[in-house]
DNA sequence: ATGGCCGAATCTTTCGGA
C-alpha cells in the first residue's frame, strides 16, 4: 500500500497533474491539503469516475483537504474533535482506509511570529498532538500526513540562517514536532532516509526552484504498527519542475 | 534572456501563503 501527501495549492488547477501522478506512481491513498475551494466545487466526479472514492473538508478560498482512495472511505473525523474555535477552519480529515488510520492534515503557517498566527499555530498544534496521543490506542498502522507547516532540523532547509527566525522554524515550533514524535510517532522520510537532505516545497518567489532552495515540511508520521511495516518513503520532486506546479511536491511511503 | 510569485475572491486589488 501506497500512501502520499501532496499540498496541492488549488485543486481544481491541478486536478490532471494529481490524477496522472496517483496512477503513474500507483498510490493507493492521497492526502491532499490547499484544495483552496468548497466541497460542492471540489471536482469529485474527475477522480470517481477513474474508481477513486473521495472525501473533502472544503472551505471557501484558501485551507482546504480532501483525501482520495482506491478503497472505500469510513470517515472517522471531519476536525481535531477537541479543538474548539469559533469559525473552523478546514485543515484536518481522519478516515479509515483498509487496515489502515489515515489523516490529511494541514498545520497553519504561524508567520508572522509577532502575531495571533503564530499562537493560533501552537493552539492548533497543541489540540493535535492531544488527538494524536488519543489514537495510539488503535492496534494498527496510523498514518499522520500532511503539510506540518514545520523544518524539523537544521538538515531540512537550504539555509539554516534563513530560516531560524520563521514561524516554520523557530525552537518552540521544532518542540511541537518532537513533543509528536516523542509520543511514539516516527518522521518516515527520517526513518529511511537517516541523512539525507530532500526538499518537499521551494517558495514561488525569488527563483527558489532553479537555485534548488527549499525546505522539508510535507511529512508523513507513522505509530509503531506503521513503522513495523513500512518499506519506503520517497519525496518526488519532478512534480516541482512541471508547467503551473504547487509551490509543494508530494511524499510517499510504501507498506 | 540577467531578474523574481501565485491562487481565489473581494476581481484591474486584496489577502493568505511560506
Amino acid at each position: 500500500m501506497k500512501f502520499a501527501s501532496w499540498n496541492i495549492n488549488s485543486i481544481n488547477l491541478r486536478k490532471e497533474a494529481v490524477l496522472n501522478w496517483i496512477i503513474t506512481q500507483d498510490i493507493d491513498v492521497l492526502g491532499l491539503q490547499e484544495i483552496k475551494c468548497e466541497e460542492a466545487n471540489f471536482p469529485k466526479s474527475f477522480f470517481t469516475d477513474n474508481n477513486y472514492f473521495v472525501e473533502v473538508i472544503g472551505q471557501k478560498g484558501y485551507n482546504g483537504v480532501a483525501i482520495i482512495s482506491k478503497y472505500p472511505i469510513e470517515v472517522l473525523n471531519r476536525n481535531i474533535p477537541n479543538f474548539i474555535e469559533e469559525i473552523s477552519q478546514a485543515r484536518y480529515l481522519e478516515v479509515k482506509i483498509k487496515n489502515y488510520v489515515f489523516s490529511s492534515i494541514y498545520v497553519p503557517n504561524g508567520n508572522p511570529i509577532n502575531s495571533e498566527k503564530l499562537k493560533y499555530k501552537l493552539s492548533w498544534i497543541e489540540a493535535f498532538i492531544e488527538h494524536a496521543k488519543g489514537l495510539l490506542k488503535f492496534e494498527m498502522p496510523v498514518i499522520l500526513a500532511g503539510d506540518y507547516n514545520i523544518i524539523p532540523e537544521e538538515i531540512d532547509c537550504w539555509d539554516e540562517q534563513v530560516w531560524k527566525n520563521d514561524a516554520l522554524a523557530i525552537p518552540d515550533i521544532r518542540f511541537k514536532f518532537r513533543e509528536i514524535k516523542n509520543l511514539g510517532y516516527f518522521d518516515s522520510f527520517r526513518l529511511i532516509n537517516k541523512n539525507k537532505c530532500e526538499w518537499s516545497f521551494w517558495d514561488y518567489q525569488n527563483g527558489s526552484w532553479n537555485k534548488d532552495h527549499g525546505i522539508r515540511i510535507d511529512h508523513i508520521l507513522i505509530n509503531s504498527y506503521g513503522a513495523d511495516e513500512i518499506k519506503d518513503c520517497k519525496i518526488d520532486k519532478s512534480l516541482r519542475g512541471l508547467n503551473k506546479p504547487s509551490d509543494h511536491t508530494p511524499i510517499f511511503a510504501t507498506f
